[in-house]
DNA sequence: GGAATTAATTTCAAGCTTGAAATTTCATGC
DNA sequence: GCATGAAATTTCAAGCTTGAAATTAATTCC
């Protein structure tokens, strides 16, 4: 954060760096109060939160590696998150029948009730942080940055139509 | 990540949800991206480039209460990246005087230049990965994303005049 | 000046994260 | 069918991160 920059470069590109350092400071500042309220009124972390929410959006089960995509972390990551999940009784494991290599984690009964009360909760929190945001700038912000990663690997994910 | 919204929710309210979402979104990608090639050209961790990025920015150094607060980072995590920095001959440690609990941390000669390099390919990295948003939406987007955290308790940190 | 509070930092356990290597299973070509 | 390579996942070491507890030094308040 808060990188010098040369002053030869384009005014052009130190603006984009500009975004960059403003965009890490807001996502810091949110991610921060989510991770304190998710640990002080549920008694869970925010890996654990971003597991249950692409569980919670696809009901069916996700494959460990699909799961991994979509939250764009690495692959060895989501076994140890998953294997707590399983251990509270949150997560299921299910075979997938025709590649023994796979398995299918999806919410269980539980891990879906809980999940509907922290999203409600964490809806409030986003809106508090961001309260001061009107509708049309918010409109704004999500246009503007549609396009980034566009062009990027990283791109190739589970239908991630936010 | 994608957090699935009640349907009772003002539409307002959703949207700053989607907000929080895309800048999530772009954040991990710039991130990864910045990371990747810390990692392939310096050697070095996005932990320790921040550390050394806020260094080079207060050349006189900091205290390392005032460096955790800049980084938007917990107290103790400064300490263990810090150590490493210095057994690598990047930063120094100086003694404060008249307060002999506090310590300063500065960079190093060959610290200050090592970040040299590092500050100009990341403002590369970051011009490519953000090459589709026209200065426009930079000032855009820097305008509407600067009242965030102006309320918030985070706030107070040492000149953080991006 | 001595006790109690506050401040600056480190230590620590638990969990997160990465990237690489290892494992197991599946698919393909011969 | 058998080898070879690709695919899905786990394991692992190293480092990052948090929040709480411990440590040490400064300040404040009788």
């Amino acid at each position: 954060m808060s990188v010098a920059q040369p002053d030869q470069l384009p005014h052009s590109d130190r603006q984009r760096v500009r975004v960059w350092l403003r965009l890490l400071k807001v996502t810091k500042i949110v991610e921060s109060v989510v991770r304190e309220n998710l640990r002080a009124e549920f008694d869970t972390t925010l890996p654990r939160f971003d597991v249950m929410a692409a569980l919670y959006r696809f009901q069916d089960g996700l494959k460990m590696s699909e799961l991994s995509a979509a939250l764009r972390v690495s692959n060895g990551n989501v076994t140890g998150i998953i294997e707590r999940l399983v251990t509270d009784g949150m997560v299921l494991r299910v075979p997938v029948e025709g590649d023994k290599r796979a398995t299918l984690v999806r919410l269980t009964k539980k891990g879906h009730d809980e999940f509907s009360k922290m999203a409600e909760a964490h809806a409030r929190w986003v809106n508090e942080v961001l309260a001061d945001l009107t509708p049309e700038e918010c409109e704004q912000v999500i246009g503007i940055l549609d396009v980034v990663g566009r062009s990027h690997k990283h791109t190739a994910e589970v239908s991630d139509h936010d």
